[in-house]
DNA sequence: CGTAACATTTAACAATTTGTTAACATTTGC
DNA sequence: GCAAATGTTAACAAATTGTTAAATGTTACG
């Protein structure tokens, strides 16, 4: 159980979890917060995010909806019935077929995120951690441009201090192993997967 | 996991299961009718009913009894006691011979569970049990990255409290008596089973 | 019960890989 | 052409893992 949206966000991305209910009011960094961050986060995708909340605020209703939040519940509530609660949101979201296979196909690669390889043309191609995670980023969304920031954000521990240039070096030793076409750069604004 | 009677006949229909849980109050068609309408399937002669609900009704216990039902299960009921209430049920009513083998065969190796045997090319090799427990997990899913936390969860019990790294030795013995192309190391992540 | 044999865990250090920075070169858009 | 942004390189720092040995637990057996 994390105290806090920070503590959330870095406990979320240690465990992985089905669902995550966030309090509106944490400290530090409230739910919304934590919420809107871990949807940028690809390894969130099938994540079930639920508010839960002691005001029933319009505001606060609102805002959490429009982060990705997947479901709402007011405060007070008993433990048994937020239990059942919980258990009826993961069962309607249930998926019909779990093949969810951590592949991502795209153009000439596969990057398998269970196995922690990419494949180039059937060839396999040997990545550092670092490189792995901005490829699986980048590549996640094909076209988008992900600034440097955001790119710390998600790959990053928030404790973690580096220069914005570190992601320069990654982004080119990932050109190095895959060539010069897979990621392009956006001057200006940041980096970005080209399919 | 069936969402109602319907459902629950069709996929058990499909899959045949040895043991079913059927909650009494699913929609549609309830556990009871499911229970008894399964019951005149021969393909469910051998097949364990247990029924679940959250009202302990002496009507449902009867009713279901009386449709075939082998158990009664009275909600609530935590997973984790669900799960070893289940297990009692299929032990206690396991056949007299147990043909369940749990043979892994991958590449050059066979792994007995039963017998805690390994075999590489058709020579035993001697595991210790934490070798063998570390060897099975890994390979029971070849190529899947394991975390060492993840590794921790499921080969220690939840109360002991052992460092990372004592898996590194175990993994360093593995090697020893298997061989170091068995196992293989994903650096920043953990270790993977090489198929 | 005591002991030997074996299994497990920890700690320490070495070896290796990976990550980061800084400096300088190059490119880009105005 | 100029300034800002990015590319490139290599040295250094940090993190991770490999390896060994010793300490601690556990089990089987006389």
């Amino acid at each position: 159980m994390a105290r806090n949206g920070q503590e959330a966000v870095a406990e979320a991305k240690r465990s992985l979890p089905d669902l995550i209910v966030l309090d509106i009011m944490m400290p530090k960094m409230d739910g919304i917060e934590a919420c809107r961050i871990m949807r940028t986060m690809p390894e969130f995708k099938n994540t079930f995010m639920v508010f839960l909340t002691a005001r029933s605020e319009e505001y606060s209703e609102i805002a959490g909806f429009n982060v990705g939040a997947d479901d709402y519940i007011a405060k007070p509530i008993k433990p048994r019935a937020l239990v059942s609660r919980i258990n009826a949101i993961l069962r309607r979201n249930a998926p019909a077929e779990d093949v969810t296979d951590n592949k991502l196909e795209i153009g000439d690669l596969v990057i398998d995120r269970e196995a922690y390889l990419v494949f180039q043309r059937g060839e396999k191609v040997v990545l550092a951690k670092k490189e792995f995670e901005l490829l699986y980023l980048l590549a996640s969304k094909p076209g988008k441009v992900y600034t440097r920031e955001v790119i710390l954000k998600n790959i990053w521990e928030d404790s973690v201090v580096v220069t914005n240039r570190t992601i320069d070096v990654h982004i080119r030793k990932l050109r190095e192993k895959l060539g010069d076409d897979v990621v392009a750069t956006v001057k200006g604004v940041g980096y970005k997967f080209e399919g």
